[in-house]
DNA sequence: AATTTTCACAACCGCAGCTTG
DNA sequence: GCAAGCTGCGGTTGTGAAAAT
Protein backbone atom coordinates (compact mmCIF):
# COMPACT_ATOMS: atom_id res chain seq x y z
CA UNK A 1 0.00 0.00 0.00
CA UNK A 2 1.63 3.47 -1.08
CA UNK A 3 1.52 6.19 1.22
CA UNK A 4 -1.05 9.30 1.53
CA UNK A 5 -0.51 12.38 0.36
CA UNK A 6 0.72 15.01 3.32
CA UNK A 7 -2.62 16.10 2.37
CA UNK A 8 -5.60 16.48 0.42
CA UNK A 9 -4.13 18.53 -2.55
CA UNK A 10 -7.52 19.11 -4.18
CA UNK A 11 -8.56 22.51 -3.67
CA UNK A 12 -5.28 23.69 -2.15
CA UNK A 13 -3.29 27.05 -3.16
CA UNK A 14 -0.12 26.63 -4.80
CA UNK A 15 2.68 29.43 -5.37
CA UNK A 16 3.93 32.03 -3.88
CA UNK A 17 2.52 33.25 -0.89
CA UNK A 18 0.59 36.89 -0.20
CA UNK A 19 0.59 39.00 2.54
CA UNK A 20 -2.45 38.00 3.52
CA UNK A 21 -1.32 34.49 3.66
CA UNK A 22 1.75 35.20 5.62
CA UNK A 23 -0.71 37.45 8.62
CA UNK A 24 -3.20 34.46 8.95
CA UNK A 25 0.42 31.72 9.58
CA UNK A 26 2.03 33.87 11.82
CA UNK A 27 -1.32 34.92 13.53
CA UNK A 28 -1.68 31.19 14.23
CA UNK A 29 1.88 30.46 15.09
CA UNK A 30 2.37 33.30 17.48
CA UNK A 31 -1.09 32.36 19.25
CA UNK A 32 -0.83 28.13 18.94
CA UNK A 33 2.93 27.76 18.53
CA UNK A 34 4.44 25.61 16.46
CA UNK A 35 2.76 22.40 16.38
CA UNK A 36 0.94 19.83 14.17
CA UNK A 37 1.63 21.18 10.89
CA UNK A 38 -1.05 19.16 9.30
CA UNK A 39 -3.37 20.71 11.08
CA UNK A 40 -2.01 24.32 11.04
CA UNK A 41 -3.47 25.05 7.24
CA UNK A 42 -7.08 24.00 8.54
CA UNK A 43 -7.28 26.33 11.74
CA UNK A 44 -5.25 29.50 10.52
CA UNK A 45 -7.81 29.61 7.47
CA UNK A 46 -5.20 28.70 4.52
CA UNK A 47 -5.73 26.99 1.49
CA UNK A 48 -2.56 25.42 1.83
CA UNK A 49 -1.17 22.04 2.69
CA UNK A 50 0.56 21.82 6.00
CA UNK A 51 4.14 20.98 4.07
CA UNK A 52 3.86 24.09 2.78
CA UNK A 53 2.90 26.42 5.79
CA UNK A 54 5.70 24.26 7.66
CA UNK A 55 8.10 25.83 4.83
CA UNK A 56 7.08 29.00 4.84
CA UNK A 57 7.64 29.63 8.35
CA UNK A 58 10.99 27.96 8.84
CA UNK A 59 12.14 29.63 5.30
CA UNK A 60 10.76 32.98 5.46
CA UNK A 61 9.01 33.99 8.48
CA UNK A 62 10.58 32.77 11.42
CA UNK A 63 11.88 35.78 13.07
CA UNK A 64 15.56 34.54 14.06
CA UNK A 65 16.27 34.49 10.60
CA UNK A 66 19.06 36.50 8.84
CA UNK A 67 18.46 37.85 5.65
CA UNK A 68 20.42 38.94 2.84
CA UNK A 69 23.31 37.02 1.33
CA UNK A 70 26.09 35.18 3.35
CA UNK A 71 28.59 37.44 4.42
CA UNK A 72 32.36 36.15 3.56
CA UNK A 73 32.81 34.10 6.50
CA UNK A 74 29.45 32.43 6.31
CA UNK A 75 30.30 31.31 2.63
CA UNK A 76 33.57 30.03 3.94
CA UNK A 77 31.86 28.61 6.68
CA UNK A 78 29.81 27.00 4.29
CA UNK A 79 32.52 25.78 2.36
CA UNK A 80 34.01 23.64 4.93
CA UNK A 81 31.17 22.33 6.45
CA UNK A 82 30.67 21.02 3.12
CA UNK A 83 33.86 19.60 2.64
CA UNK A 84 32.73 17.56 5.93
CA UNK A 85 28.74 17.33 5.50
CA UNK A 86 28.32 16.92 1.90
CA UNK A 87 25.41 17.92 0.67
CA UNK A 88 23.59 17.78 4.14
CA UNK A 89 22.03 21.31 4.17
CA UNK A 90 20.30 21.09 7.20
CA UNK A 91 23.68 20.13 8.72
CA UNK A 92 25.57 22.78 7.72
CA UNK A 93 22.24 25.53 8.45
CA UNK A 94 22.60 24.40 11.61
CA UNK A 95 26.35 25.77 12.31
CA UNK A 96 24.78 28.91 10.74
CA UNK A 97 22.53 30.76 12.96
CA UNK A 98 19.79 32.98 11.23
CA UNK A 99 20.57 30.52 8.18
CA UNK A 100 17.95 27.64 7.08
CA UNK A 101 19.50 24.86 4.81
CA UNK A 102 17.32 26.21 1.77
CA UNK A 103 19.29 29.53 1.87
CA UNK A 104 22.31 27.87 2.04
CA UNK A 105 21.59 25.41 -0.49
CA UNK A 106 20.44 27.91 -2.95
CA UNK A 107 23.11 30.38 -2.14
CA UNK A 108 25.72 26.85 -2.70
CA UNK A 109 24.23 26.36 -6.24
CA UNK A 110 24.31 29.94 -7.60
CA UNK A 111 27.09 31.06 -5.93
CA UNK A 112 29.96 29.18 -4.50
CA UNK A 113 29.46 26.52 -6.90
CA UNK A 114 30.99 28.75 -9.88
CA UNK A 115 33.51 30.63 -7.53
CA UNK A 116 34.74 27.38 -6.74
CA UNK A 117 35.06 26.11 -10.05
CA UNK A 118 36.52 29.33 -11.28
CA UNK A 119 38.80 28.65 -8.89
CA UNK A 120 39.84 25.06 -10.45
CA UNK A 121 38.57 23.69 -7.40
CA UNK A 122 35.81 20.96 -7.79
CA UNK A 123 32.89 21.77 -5.22
CA UNK A 124 31.63 18.20 -5.32
CA UNK A 125 35.06 16.64 -4.12
CA UNK A 126 36.60 20.05 -3.18
CA UNK A 127 39.70 18.91 -4.69
CA UNK A 128 41.41 20.61 -7.56
CA UNK A 129 39.73 20.27 -11.23
CA UNK A 130 42.99 19.25 -12.36
CA UNK A 131 42.90 15.88 -11.41
CA UNK A 132 39.73 15.05 -13.60
CA UNK A 133 39.66 14.39 -17.07
CA UNK A 134 40.01 16.92 -19.72
CA UNK A 135 36.45 15.92 -21.04
CA UNK A 136 35.04 16.42 -17.73
CA UNK A 137 36.26 19.99 -17.55
CA UNK A 138 35.08 21.01 -21.28
CA UNK A 139 32.25 22.67 -19.60
CA UNK A 140 33.90 24.28 -16.99
CA UNK A 141 35.60 27.60 -16.90
CA UNK A 142 39.20 27.02 -16.64
CA UNK A 143 41.66 28.61 -14.44
CA UNK A 144 44.23 30.62 -15.57
CA UNK A 145 46.48 28.90 -13.66
CA UNK A 146 46.13 25.80 -11.75
CA UNK A 147 49.21 26.47 -9.52
CA UNK A 148 47.41 29.47 -7.41
CA UNK A 149 44.67 26.57 -6.68
CA UNK A 150 45.82 26.66 -3.14
CA UNK A 151 46.65 30.23 -2.07
CA UNK A 152 43.03 31.21 -3.25
CA UNK A 153 41.83 28.72 -1.10
CA UNK A 154 43.92 29.32 1.67
CA UNK A 155 42.35 32.81 1.27
CA UNK A 156 38.45 31.94 0.87
CA UNK A 157 39.19 30.12 4.11
CA UNK A 158 41.02 32.95 5.92
CA UNK A 159 38.65 35.90 7.05
CA UNK A 160 40.13 38.91 5.38
CA UNK A 161 38.65 40.78 8.42
CA UNK A 162 36.63 41.10 11.89
CA UNK A 163 34.23 42.96 9.92
CA UNK A 164 33.52 39.68 7.97
CA UNK A 165 32.45 37.91 10.92
CA UNK A 166 28.50 38.36 11.49
CA UNK A 167 27.66 34.87 12.58
CA UNK A 168 27.78 33.97 16.32
CA UNK A 169 31.52 32.35 17.09
CA UNK A 170 30.34 30.58 20.22
CA UNK A 171 27.65 28.96 17.75
CA UNK A 172 30.61 27.32 15.90
CA UNK A 173 31.54 23.97 17.58
CA UNK A 174 33.57 21.00 16.58
CA UNK A 175 31.89 19.06 13.76
CA UNK A 176 30.97 15.68 15.35
CA UNK A 177 30.26 13.18 12.09
CA UNK A 178 27.46 11.18 12.78
CA UNK A 179 27.85 8.12 13.43
CA UNK A 180 25.49 6.40 11.47
CA UNK A 181 25.23 5.80 7.55
CA UNK A 182 28.03 8.89 7.42
CA UNK A 183 30.70 6.18 7.50
CA UNK A 184 29.25 4.66 3.94
CA UNK A 185 28.94 7.91 2.41
CA UNK A 186 31.44 9.78 0.90
CA UNK A 187 32.21 11.70 2.65
CA UNK A 188 34.21 9.34 5.23
CA UNK A 189 37.60 10.22 3.16
CA UNK A 190 37.30 13.96 4.49
CA UNK A 191 37.47 13.32 8.08
CA UNK A 192 37.61 15.91 10.42
CA UNK A 193 39.41 17.87 7.75
CA UNK A 194 38.02 20.49 5.63
CA UNK A 195 39.97 19.42 2.80
CA UNK A 196 42.47 17.03 1.85
CA UNK A 197 46.17 17.02 2.62
CA UNK A 198 46.56 17.31 -0.38
CA UNK A 199 44.76 20.66 -0.78
CA UNK A 200 46.41 21.62 2.43
CA UNK A 201 44.47 23.25 4.37
CA UNK A 202 42.46 22.54 7.88
CA UNK A 203 39.44 23.25 9.35
CA UNK A 204 40.51 25.25 12.31
CA UNK A 205 37.90 27.63 11.57
CA UNK A 206 35.33 25.50 12.27
CA UNK A 207 37.26 22.97 15.22
CA UNK A 208 38.88 25.21 17.28
CA UNK A 209 35.58 27.41 18.61
CA UNK A 210 33.83 25.56 20.83
CA UNK A 211 34.37 27.78 23.96
CA UNK A 212 30.52 27.70 24.83
CA UNK A 213 29.85 23.63 24.58
CA UNK A 214 27.24 23.95 22.27
CA UNK A 215 25.83 21.08 20.28
CA UNK A 216 26.12 21.20 17.09
CA UNK A 217 22.87 20.52 16.58
CA UNK A 218 21.35 23.00 19.21
CA UNK A 219 22.84 26.21 17.76
CA UNK A 220 22.67 29.63 19.58
CA UNK A 221 19.58 31.66 18.87
CA UNK A 222 20.47 35.34 17.29
CA UNK A 223 20.52 38.11 19.31
CA UNK A 224 18.55 40.90 17.82
CA UNK A 225 21.50 43.45 17.21
CA UNK A 226 22.81 40.37 14.84
CA UNK A 227 20.53 40.24 12.95
CA UNK A 228 20.38 42.12 9.63
CA UNK A 229 17.74 44.62 8.45
CA UNK A 230 18.42 46.33 5.01
CA UNK A 231 17.01 49.53 4.83
CA UNK A 232 15.67 51.20 2.20
CA UNK A 233 17.50 54.34 2.42
CA UNK A 234 20.59 52.69 2.45
CA UNK A 235 21.00 49.80 -0.17
CA UNK A 236 22.56 46.72 0.81
CA UNK A 237 23.79 44.00 -1.64
CA UNK A 238 21.02 41.97 0.31
CA UNK A 239 17.52 41.18 -1.08
CA UNK A 240 18.08 42.49 -4.30
CA UNK A 241 16.16 40.13 -6.53
CA UNK A 242 13.16 39.98 -3.71
CA UNK A 243 9.93 39.94 -5.75
CA UNK A 244 6.95 40.71 -4.55
CA UNK A 245 5.96 37.75 -2.98
CA UNK A 246 9.10 37.01 -1.45
CA UNK A 247 8.92 40.55 0.41
CA UNK A 248 8.95 39.27 4.29
CA UNK A 249 7.00 40.50 6.92
CA UNK A 250 9.72 40.34 9.79
CA UNK A 251 12.39 41.93 8.14
CA UNK A 252 10.98 44.87 7.91
CA UNK A 253 10.70 45.18 11.95
CA UNK A 254 13.04 46.77 13.23
CA UNK A 255 13.53 45.29 16.01
CA UNK A 256 13.83 41.39 15.68
CA UNK A 257 13.64 39.35 19.18
CA UNK A 258 15.20 35.93 19.41
CA UNK A 259 13.26 32.85 20.89
CA UNK A 260 15.33 33.22 23.59
CA UNK A 261 13.60 36.16 24.42
CA UNK A 262 9.80 35.67 24.15
CA UNK A 263 8.39 35.38 27.27
CA UNK A 264 6.90 32.11 27.68
CA UNK A 265 2.97 31.42 26.38
CA UNK A 266 1.61 28.72 25.56
CA UNK A 267 3.76 25.46 25.93
CA UNK A 268 5.50 26.32 23.08
CA UNK A 269 7.02 29.65 24.67
CA UNK A 270 5.33 31.78 22.10
CA UNK A 271 5.06 35.47 22.65
CA UNK A 272 6.67 39.00 21.38
CA UNK A 273 7.94 41.64 23.57
CA UNK A 274 7.43 45.22 23.90
CA UNK A 275 8.33 46.80 20.87
CA UNK A 276 7.71 44.36 18.59
CA UNK A 277 4.53 42.83 20.16
CA UNK A 278 3.00 46.32 19.59
CA UNK A 279 4.67 46.27 15.93
CA UNK A 280 2.91 43.22 15.23
CA UNK A 281 0.04 43.63 16.41
CA UNK A 282 -0.27 46.61 14.05
CA UNK A 283 0.19 43.83 11.29
CA UNK A 284 -1.87 41.29 12.36
CA UNK A 285 -4.68 43.95 13.53
CA UNK A 286 -7.40 43.32 10.91
CA UNK A 287 -8.48 47.21 11.71
CA UNK A 288 -5.48 47.99 10.00
CA UNK A 289 -5.82 48.90 6.64
CA UNK A 290 -3.22 46.20 5.37
CA UNK A 291 -4.72 45.45 1.98
CA UNK A 292 -3.92 48.60 0.80
CA UNK A 293 -0.15 48.84 1.98
CA UNK A 294 1.78 46.84 -1.26
CA UNK A 295 3.17 44.01 -0.32
CA UNK A 296 7.09 44.24 -1.82
CA UNK A 297 10.33 46.12 -1.65
CA UNK A 298 8.60 49.67 -1.66
CA UNK A 299 6.83 48.76 1.43
CA UNK A 300 8.68 49.47 4.42
CA UNK A 301 7.28 48.90 7.78
CA UNK A 302 8.98 52.08 9.34
CA UNK A 303 5.93 53.97 6.86
CA UNK A 304 3.43 52.46 9.07
CA UNK A 305 5.29 53.64 12.46
C1' DA B 1 11.70 50.90 -25.84
C1' DA B 2 10.80 46.17 -26.60
C1' DT B 3 12.23 41.63 -26.44
C1' DT B 4 15.11 37.88 -25.03
C1' DT B 5 18.22 35.71 -21.94
C1' DT B 6 20.22 34.95 -17.57
C1' DC B 7 20.14 34.77 -12.73
C1' DA B 8 18.55 34.19 -8.03
C1' DC B 9 15.56 32.44 -4.90
C1' DA B 10 11.06 30.82 -3.11
C1' DA B 11 8.38 26.96 -3.33
C1' DC B 12 7.22 22.26 -4.63
C1' DC B 13 7.88 17.24 -4.89
C1' DG B 14 9.04 12.80 -3.49
C1' DC B 15 11.46 10.05 -0.45
C1' DA B 16 13.49 8.72 4.12
C1' DG B 17 13.23 8.37 8.85
C1' DC B 18 10.88 8.54 13.09
C1' DT B 19 6.87 7.75 16.03
C1' DT B 20 2.70 5.63 17.27
C1' DG B 21 -0.93 2.19 17.58
C1' DG C 1 6.91 -6.69 13.12
C1' DC C 2 3.94 -3.97 10.38
C1' DA C 3 1.32 -0.17 8.60
C1' DA C 4 -0.05 4.48 8.90
C1' DG C 5 0.81 9.18 9.85
C1' DC C 6 3.78 12.96 10.24
C1' DT C 7 7.94 15.76 9.79
C1' DG C 8 12.30 16.82 7.77
C1' DC C 9 15.54 16.70 4.04
C1' DG C 10 17.55 17.30 -0.47
C1' DG C 11 16.79 17.77 -5.40
C1' DT C 12 14.37 20.21 -8.72
C1' DT C 13 11.30 23.53 -10.79
C1' DG C 14 8.82 27.90 -11.54
C1' DT C 15 8.77 32.68 -11.49
C1' DG C 16 10.04 37.42 -11.22
C1' DA C 17 13.79 40.72 -11.63
C1' DA C 18 17.86 42.24 -13.78
C1' DA C 19 20.92 42.32 -17.54
C1' DA C 20 21.85 41.92 -22.27
C1' DT C 21 20.66 42.50 -27.02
Amino acid sequence: MGRQPCCDKVGLKKGPWTAEEDKKLINFILNNGQCCWRAVPKLAGLLRCGKSCRLRWTNYLRPDLKRGLLSEYEEKMVIDLHAQLGNRWSKIASHLPGRTDNEIKNHWNTHIKKKLRKMGIDPVTHKPLSTITNDQITNIEQPENLSIQQENLQEIMQPSSVNDVSIDQSAITEIKLDDDDDNNNNNKNMGTSCINNNNNFDSTIVQEVNNNGFCTDEVPLIEPHEILVPSKSTPSTSSSSSSSSSSNIIEDLKFLPSFDDWPMENNMGFGWENDFSSTLDFLLNDDNDMNNVTYDDSWKFEQLL
